[in-house]
Parts: C-alpha cells; structure tokens; sequence
DNA sequence: ACACTATGTCAATAATTTTTGACATTTACT
DNA sequence: AGTAAATGTCAAAAATTATTGACATAGTGT
C-alpha cells in the first residue's frame, strides 16, 4: 500500500469553483481543513468515502478530481 | 466520514474473470486475503490506493468497482 | 477417511488517515 | 497601526484500515 502514488487537483478546482476556500471545502464533505491541507499537498491520500465525497462536490467523476500513478514495485516485501 | 456506505461488485468481478480466488486477488494487489474478504463482505471500504489497484486488477474505472451511496443526515434532504 | 483449496471469522498488533489545538505567514481591508 | 481571512505547519491523540496467525466450515478429489 505504499508504493504508488496519487495525484489530484483539488486546489485547482476549488478555485474554478469560485473560489471555493479550504475551509468550506472541508465543512462540505464533513472532514477539518488540515485534512484537506494535507490531501492538496499530498502529505497523504484520502480515504475512499472522503475521495468520493469530493468528487461530489465538484460534480466530476472520482478518477478525474484523483489520478493514480502507479510506481513499479522492484520485489515484493515478503 | 460516518454517514456514507460503499458497496462494491469484487465478488462478482472476480467469478467474471475465470474465477478469480480472493487469494490471487490479494496477491495482485498488494495485500492480505484477509483484507480482500473484509472489503468483499463490506466491513469496511478501502483506501482510495486499494481501490484504485482492485479496479486496475478488473479493468474497470474505480466508480464501476466501487458505489458511493449517500445517506441522508437529518435535516439535508437532498 | 484424508488431504487440499477456497472462503469466513476472530483477536491482537501495525500502519495510515483524521482530529484537536496551537501557532506562523501572507494578503486585504479600516 | 490593527483586524480578519486564508493558507501552511507541527505534535499528540483518536479513528480507521491492514497485517499476522490461528482456527472453522464447505466443497473437491484421492
């Protein structure tokens, strides 16, 4: 679960959603704004329900708010 | 991040693809049998990484895999 | 009957995400 | 100057997801 990375624009649809602020982004899907801090600058990657919740708000599909770049493992950890 | 459900066709996906046992599902993505019977069985929903690896397995965008039902809070009755 | 595979479950632990509360910086406005 | 809003950061704790190892059941095949 470690090795692959995700990606998302967020912070650029916030802000073609007029403007939208971090605050009210989190207030929106039920989350604080240190949570969305964190998931715009890819300290880590939202769960699920969180993921989908987003996409919601901006009306787009989850795979186009959030895009998955898979990072190829050299030897499996066990 | 409470008053949402996932629901998710891996069960099915899986006998789709020449029967797929949860094991060799497991191994294709990383993580333990028992996980993938957790999700399957709706105990709890992945990760936003996990499930982006399950619906990589079937080849099928994430929303096909995994459904996002909304439950209702008291008060937002949209 | 015995072995084997696939599935399901349980409890304890590890790992990751989210919360809480605090504080700093920048920008804009009076 | 001072105030406020928006963003960013930090650390400790809470909540959720994933792992480990063990065991149970049903089905298949020998």
């Amino acid at each position: 679960m470690a090795q692959c990375s995700i990606s998302n624009n967020i912070r650029r649809l916030r802000f073609d959603h007029d403007e939208m602020t971090q605050k009210v982004l989190a207030e929106m899907v039920g989350v604080t704004r240190q949570t969305i801090v964190a998931i715009e600058k890819g300290k880590y990657s939202p769960t699920l329900e969180l993921a989908f919740k987003i996409s919601h708000v901006f009306k787009m599909p989850l795979e186009e708010v959030f895009s998955y770049i898979k990072n190829e493992e050299k030897g499996d950890t066990k």
